[in-house]
DNA sequence: CTTAAAGTTGACCAAATGGTCAACTACTTT
DNA sequence: AAAGTAGTTGACCATTTGGTCAACTTTAAG
């Protein structure tokens, strides 16, 4: 898949369009209302119809793209996969604990506040037994959590870091960065908005990142 | 509602039985195959037929003691508001810091250990927008949580807590402990367990206490 | 300009599913 | 023991909904 959901207004609805332009668009503005109602109302709760609308489209239209609904709903958690292989940092036994957890914490972060959907749909999927998601996470995640915590664990034994069973860190670190984008109803509510501000990245930032480096004894 | 989801099995189906044990034994199959049903396929996925398989009972039997599927969830979503409430701490500005965070993070971790599809219904609920727990969240949770956040701030002000945004220590604490229950699928993988075994609770609060204590400076 | 290919869409269908009901059985009360 | 109440259940119905299709319009190619 070579479109992007990125900008769906470009191109008029008057003008002559290429068909090239025309597919692109249209896919990405169904996968963009797809996510949309998949996070709302789940996979089963999520409706063809619901979905056409969103994207302002007849329904045979949205058919016409994607075979069927699964079909669609894979190409969506497609992205998720994506985003997730952006956020991986290079950790080495040689890399200095304090700048990569920074930086992991910092990242992570970042993509929940810029993609809340994506979070919210992924964790719907881990909640209800994660049944698409099965080989991802049982072996991209799984062998990248494992190696991840080997190079922990001998951090530890050099003294660099005071964290004696890093797979609890690296939970917490996906706990608490996640947690602004699948929470956001609740968190939007503790903070009397009606939705995440600017800065509201940042205050989550300033408040983590300490916290998590005094936790694990870095300064 | 008097009845309980637990033990389930105490009574035999050749027995004869009183209309009351009936209605309280029955309630209670159906509420817990509901749970169930409602965290594996959501709330429009789940089925009545799939939740009176479940249950071992014909629909039409289900529906005698639950007027509709909505009624039905509805009564699933008050167990979890219940136990919520059993988990509130008491918290003033005379409290010890320590003593009361360790306390708040091993109740709630227990709760995450001892009824894990509670906090995976509750979590399905707040990423879809929490439509029917918009209610609790907007009051009762609310005004809990801002009382608390109005207690650390004072704690910070005396210099006992190393912690300026109680808010974001709150959102860690309920992040990081539920996380364990929300995200079993995901944390099982990465143990590389079927299911948590007994000292699983105890391994995750013997990280995440100190941890936490550390993050709040103190210790 | 003509032919082919791509995109659009209203109408339609089959399957799934929430909910009802009437007939039936099992308990309870007097 | 008889009458009344509570519980059980197969059969049924109306609605929703995923998916198809054939007729039609627009763009591309020769």
């Amino acid at each position: 898949m070579t479109f992007t959901t990125d900008d769906l207004s470009t191109l008029d609805n008057d003008t002559h369009r290429s068909q090239q332009d025309i597919r692109a668009h249209n896919q990405a503005v169904i996968l963009k209302a797809a996510e949309e109602e998949f996070v709302l109302k789940s996979f089963r709760g999520a409706t063809m119809q619901g979905i056409a609308d969103r994207a302002g489209l007849p329904k045979a239209n949205v058919h016409y793209y994607f075979k069927n609904k699964k079909n669609l709903y894979e190409k969506v958690l497609r992205a998720i996969i994506e985003e997730w292989n952006e956020g991986l940092v290079t950790m080495t036994v040689d890399s200095d604990p304090k700048t990569v957890i920074e930086k992991f914490v910092r990242t992570k972060l970042h993509q929940a506040f810029a993609h809340p959907n994506r979070h919210k749909l992924f964790a719907l999927e881990v909640i209800g037994g994660a049944p698409h998601l099965h080989d991802f996470m049982s072996y991209t995640m799984q062998d990248w959590a494992l190696d991840k915590v080997e190079v922990m664990k001998t951090w530890h034994q050099q003294g660099k870091i005071g964290i004696k069973d890093p797979l609890q860190l690296l939970i917490l670190i996906w706990a608490t960065t996640q947690r602004y984008a699948e929470f956001e109803t609740e968190i939007v509510g503790l903070l009397q908005k009606q939705a995440y501000e600017e800065n509201d990245e940042a205050r989550a930032a300033e408040f983590l990142i300490p916290f998590i480096l005094r936790g694990c004894g870095l300064e």
